[in-house]
DNA sequence: TATTCCGATAGTGAC
DNA sequence: GTCACTATCGGAATGAG
């Protein structure tokens, strides 16, 4: 089917020498039903070497594994440029969510709140972060213009054999992407998440899963480099979001501390959203 | 099997002239398998009068059911007097668990703590507790004789053919059995608790279920009438009971708040308990 | 200090 | 804020002819 946005096959382009023999597969990773079956890492089941940052006693992840070993993992990783790994989240907590692993090891141990405060390196993330959408709203498209109002015209123009090059346009899902990263120091491997809006996913299951992603918690890559008094630095205001009253990312509606509502309702959203 | 507490025959003993015909089931209503099915009321079924306390929003309990009703639950009463009805605790927290519960209204309603301040009525419902009591051994003896080495001679004489009347005594289950009541004022009708120590319940599902009967929330019928200062008068007191760390009836292991570990304990320390 | 159901919250362990 | 598992803790409904 053709697309109102068409990098999905630009998959490759970026892919550096030394991965290019391992690190392909077929076409498009979303075609995963054809990859061959790998086991992922586990989350937890990285190399148990500890944070280079001096913070003892934290995981750093099982992240680094696609990062060194990318053509381990074809039915996750959909891209390999010299300077990240682009993978779907293991726990996707929205219809479409990619991570975007920067390969410098001596960025992706770093806090996102420092690392983005270097222009260069923040001009290559946010370069590849932006094309790893068009191939999120690729599949996104994919998978919901045929629901789609927006798409309509051009859902009817394929169905009437109009050739790809003169269909309407459709529903731009690229728009919707989100893109940014998760404030707080975590044990975990610096990564950049590309997702749609929806949060409709069964991953979705802890109050963190949602504010982190809907609070000031999460801060989109535009709003890097931040402003040394940003209180997006601030821990504590960041421990507060991840416990602020529910509110849905798309009517505003507030839901307390009541998650299990919030769920029903994310239904009840995601059915109107598909159809917009 | 002959009972080395021997009450209970007794059971329809203090039967008030006006319950008789109705309330008797054949001999021992433990023998629950041969008694017509009846629904019981559930524990909060009861009418929906309110307490006459003043306390409203509150349940005033199914318990006087039984009091007005007795003939219809042939399956949970055990005795009828004109002063009290025995019923087996439908939620038992313990092997075997009873209530007894006084009938007059002008009671029923009380709290505890000052119904028994009136010396005949404490009077009359303790002799009909320990009578009770009586019963509610003869049947724990039933159940667990064979198990018990204190009853290994009575066990053997059995087998051989003595006599009943000749036979060694065995355990002494009566001298076990604890009779009291809860402290706090509540939402129930008054009624004492006639149990085995053990604790061995599926229904012991809370830390409430342990604790109000394993700290001095629990008030041995014998305590009363408390002293005017007795500290277990106090709501502050008798809260901060229910909080403990629960503590094993038994051996005096401290659990904390660990609520399962203790659960598996007593598990342990029913089998244990059974045996000697 | 009625039960039951649902659900929010907290601690842990993973290698 | 990694997930998954266990468990603790907390509120709300509950009946009824």
């Amino acid at each position: 089917m053709a697309e109102s946005v068409d990098d999905a096959g630009d998959f490759a382009g970026g892919e550096s020498a030394q991965d290019k023999q391992t690190a392909a597969p077929p076409r498009n990773a979303f075609t995963e039903l054809m990859a061959p079956k790998t086991k992922p890492p586990k989350p937890d089941a990285g190399k148990s070497s500890r944070s280079a940052t001096g913070k003892g006693g934290k995981w750093t992840g099982a992240l680094v594994e696609y990062i060194e070993h990318p053509e381990r993992f074809p039915r996750e990783v959909l891209r390999v440029t010299p300077n990240t790994v682009l993978i779907k989240d293991l726990y996707p907590k929205a219809t479409i969510h990619l991570l975007l692993l920067p390969r410098d090891p001596a960025r992706y141990l770093m806090n996102p709140r420092e690392a983005f405060d270097d222009g260069t390196f923040l001009s290559v993330v946010r370069d590849e972060a932006v094309s790893a959408a068009r191939i999120a709203a690729a599949e996104l498209s994919r998978q919901l213009s045929s629901f789609s109002a927006s798409s309509q015209a051009q859902n009817e123009a394929i169905d009437a054999g109009v050739l790809a090059a003169e269909l309407p346009p459709g529903r731009d899902f690229l728009s919707e992407m989100r893109i940014g990263v998760h404030a707080h120091p975590s044990m975990d491997h610096l990564h950049v998440h590309i997702f749609s809006p929806d949060m409709h996913s069964d991953k979705v299951k802890h109050y963190k899963h949602y504010n982190s992603f809907n609070t000031p918690f999460f801060i989109p890559l535009d709003d890097f480099p931040l402003a040394a008094d940003d209180e997006r630095r601030s821990t504590a205001f960041q421990n507060a979001n991840l416990k602020r009253d529910f509110v849905c990312w798309r009517c505003g509606k507030v839901f307390g501390n009541k998650f299990a509502e919030l769920k029903r309702h994310l239904e009840i959203e995601f059915e109107l959203w598909k159809k917009t």
